[in-house]
DNA sequence: TATTAGCACTCTAGTAATGTGAGTGCTAAT
DNA sequence: ATTAGCACTCACATTACTAGAGTGCTAATA
């Protein structure tokens, strides 16, 4: 169904209004905050056209209008662009402190809070995964009995670690050795073409490391994933600001599913392959039965790589308009900030 | 107030009562639920008395009586051992998978998530300060520029690192020299001591390495605490199935809470000290204003030394009698479970 | 003297009755 | 095509009423 120019402003009026005041619009308010040069019951058709298309509903018989999915849809897509009155958040996104250096942990919990306070929503960072899996170290260090312990140290300083236990009794010194050896290879692979030539050479030279070098193998396909697994929430409770949270059995669900962090990865990662700003209104998440919730996602990257996914979740009424700005905003800074780290061991 | 046996009893019966059913229990009621040996009007009379001793109230007139924080005070310190029907409990501690070992990280999570979900409130847990500052092994790796990583490995088989920035340009060899002096020093020295001897060495000896030592002892302290800061909140979504939380505003401002975490810490912190089994009741709470919620603390240790602090939120009105078994199984559980790691390092 | 039966009194929670007002949708006039 | 006018609808707030659980007091009882 095609809008005409009248259409969309009603539409787009009616979203404005509702998004600000929280209640069903009624034509008589609309015209008497937005000047269409129409009576109000004019806008009652053209609002009775707008359900008929699906972009609005009513509660009830007797109540103003609400936007449907598909109109925050359209909002979104067509109207959103129109004007771009946001001088007021840019005020907020420069008062607020942004997430500084530190430890890696640190940003992304910052990060996250940082979109939360924007948002007036709860923020979701997911960590970067190494980008190509590039190590600048590995180390290894004998605990006690058959148990040793392999430190990744990758170009960007994150260290991971992984406890390992050997049958044999191999002593320090050969681990050091073999340290040393794997070093040498990382001059010039990356840790998947390591990962590659380990298994090439545990084949064709019979090394007295095989077993050791099984376990780096194994160590460091699980280390790799171990990072991107993490997600962090910063200011859920600031969902809670909102009216339509009001029912505690709904605020329950969001919670758990906020605990149940493994849905939320799978969420966001599924969006993280596209480009730019993603948003997903209400039923449109597939994963996230919670109704109505949208989704403003992004991603962040290191040079030319996305390296993981950042955005919020809140009600399906939502500041679109601001909150776009703040992510958006958002995965820009968390990618300077990140690029600044990486950028040396990209060098390499 | 001297409270004799059967004022004891009817207390008891009242509080047990309560925390069963949620809602003020009334005489009659009482005395067909348990059997005194004496009418409604006499268990009228000594409630009353339990009022003016300030052991119960009244939500209003014609209500019934409901355990104030004194109530629940006497409840724990004088009757709950009276009887010990655990069973119930005892039979789902068996039931549920308890943590199991790896990650230490994942240990404390999956731990918290153990007392949530058993003691059906929020569970709370402080990861482990390693006991004495033990390390095993001090590594220093190179980055870019003028920045490098230093690596702590403790006895534990938890890894640390800092990232820290150098003035001079100090070359990897130096690096590995420096490190393998300090492992030697680790041999006969517990960190605190090495954090002695660095300073005094500095001061003596004018060892060309001054800055870094300077560095890594500023990195060591940080790094020590570092562990110590993290709490993890296991089921917090679990302390909204409880009626009492029904309003809107109180669960926002529990969730408040929550996220601010330092608060949590200084709170569990506090009651590290002593021994044993904790219960803090309502306004007994010092830094954590939220109204009505109680909080069942223990501490896990290895050896003889403890080494953190767990414990469960809920409403005032919990299964004190289940929770507080379920706190000390999970504290013994844990010190066994960590006693495992740690076991190794003691015996170095 | 402690206990108990009986009864008047209190207060909440739930339900029904009622009114108000915002808002729609239709029709007829412009 | 637009608009004024009007009947109609429905949620929401207010009020009134009732049922019931529970207390606290008093007088009778063992």
């Amino acid at each position: 169904m095609e809008l005409d120019e009248r259409n969309k402003k009603v539409l787009q009026a009616v979203i404005d209004s509702y998004i600000a005041s929280g209640s069903p619009i009624g034509s008589t308010v609309l015209v008497r905050q937005y000047d269409f040069g129409v009576s109000s019951a004019t806008v009652r058709n053209i609002m009775a056209e707008l359900e008929e298309g699906g972009y609005l509903t009513h509660p009830h018989t007797s109540a103003g209008r609400v936007p449907t999915d598909l109109g925050y849809r359209y909002y979104i897509d067509s109207l959103i662009s129109i004007e771009n009155d946001t001088d007021d958040i840019e005020d907020q996104l420069r008062q607020t402190p942004p997430p500084h250096k530190g430890d890696i942990q640190e940003l992304m919990e910052e990060a996250s809070r940082f979109l939360a306070t924007l948002s007036h929503c709860a923020g979701v960072v997911i960590a970067p995964s190494e980008p190509e899996g590039q190590y600048k170290h590995i180390e290894f260090v004998r605990l006690r009995g058959k148990e040793a312990l392999i430190i990744f140290v990758t170009g960007t300083g994150t260290v991971q670690n992984k406890l390992i236990e050997l049958d044999e009794h191999i002593s320090q010194q050969e681990l050091n050795y073999f340290g040393s050896y794997l070093d040498e290879q990382l001059q010039q692979w990356s840790l998947h073409e390591i990962r590659q030539r380990l298994v090439d050479k545990m084949r064709e030279e019979r090394l007295g490391f095989t077993q050791l070098m099984e376990e780096t193998y194994r160590a460091s396909q699980e280390v790799q994933g171990r990072d991107a697994e993490k997600v962090y929430i910063g200011g859920a409770s600031q969902i809670l600001e909102n009216p339509e949270f009001a029912s505690v059995e709904r605020m329950r669900s969001l919670f758990k599913a906020f605990e149940d962090k493994f849905k939320l990865l799978k969420l966001l990662d599924r969006s993280a392959a596209a480009e730019g700003i993603k948003v997903f209104i209400g039923a449109e998440n597939p994963y996230f039965e919670m109704q109505g919730c949208s989704l403003v996602v992004s991603n962040y990257r290191v040079g030319k790589n996305v390296v993981g996914t950042l955005g919020v979740i809140g009600p399906t009424r939502m500041q679109y308009k601001q909150v776009i700005h703040v992510v958006d905003y958002t995965s820009k800074l968390l990618s300077k900030l990140l690029g600044e780290r990486f950028q040396g061991s990209l060098e390499k």
